[in-house]
DNA sequence: TACTGATGATCAGCATACTGTCAATTCGAG
DNA sequence: CTCGAATTGACAGTATGCTGATCATCAGTA
């Protein structure tokens, strides 16, 4: 390993500095304001009604501390709402307004766009490789990390 | 693209996240406190003593701001020099010190082991294919960044 | 030489992301 | 049922990374 260029890290960094300027770029052009966690958070809140801080940041692989600022800045954005649970007083329980709802319609397809842009220098064949090892070097080092990707009993996930 | 799960970029940001996670806890169990970025800035300036922080950021492809943050706290720890170019008031000239070459010779094989880890999951095969297709598509989307790589001209830069 | 545009560095400001710590609350073992 | 462990959320602090702006300096040209 001589050089810095020849170092999975180094090049991973430089892959997700891509990605998220070219999301930026796109959702703007969408005429939104959005970064990639907070639209990670906003779908995921969609599938999952009701959902609390902590869950989300399993599902999503965010640290807890993390998440609080993101939805912080997407209820007040007016996509997300955040009261205190019912059930358990320590959770705060995140549901999408109706204002949330429609700005997710509409920058779902710039998302899209981004994610092809981001492998523009890749056939199909290899995006689909390159995807392939991405999921597996991650599921294997899940646990690495203090922010672990974690499934809900009973959630699909990643399944087809 | 049913899921964020399948989206190239969630999946990157989370290899980033674990690769940053490993990288620290290896260069910890060294004994040193590096971040990446301050790994690769202190390595680029021993094969360029003399750079100034401009052409470093292009060779690492990060954006000249964050460059001065990292510089600033390189010299703090007393890795590095700066100061003003004679040739070139604007430039600050940057140069690394004794301990600067000292501790990166200490750290170098906790990252070499850091890159082993990241790629765990992958056998020796895939991870040759996997850097192959981060390198090409990191190449092909380079200038969708703010901060895209820049070589020298002469610099070798990723050639073997 | 005077002007113009490009370049190097810095600053303010915003949004991740992390560690470590704390208080409030819940839950399970005995 | 009670007490200790675990969980949720929050806060302080640090380090990236980005945008946009400003300032000093340099280089090429009229």
């Amino acid at each position: 390993m001589k050089d810095i260029n020849d170092m999975p890290g180094h090049l991973v960094r430089r892959l997700q500095q891509i990605a998220v300027a070219v999301f930026h770029a796109q959702v703007e052009s969408a005429g939104f304001d959005l970064t990639p966690v907070q639209y990670a958070a906003l779908v995921r809140v969609r599938t999952h009604p009701g959902i609390d801080q902590a869950t989300l940041a399993g599902l999503i692989a965010y640290d807890r501390t993390t998440i609080a600022g993101v939805v912080d800045r997407l209820v007040q954005k007016g996509f997300l709402t955040r009261e205190v649970s019912g059930t358990d007083r320590r959770a705060r329980v995140l549901r999408m307004t109706e204002t949330g709802e429609a700005a997710l319609d509409r920058i779902e397809p710039a998302v899209e766009t981004a994610q092809k842009l981001i492998l523009s220098g890749l056939d199909e064949a290899e995006a689909t490789e390159f995807m392939r090892l991405l999921r597996k070097a991650t599921d294997a080092a899940n646990d690495f990390s203090r922010a672990p990707l974690r499934q809900v009993s009973g959630d699909p996930g990643n399944a087809k």
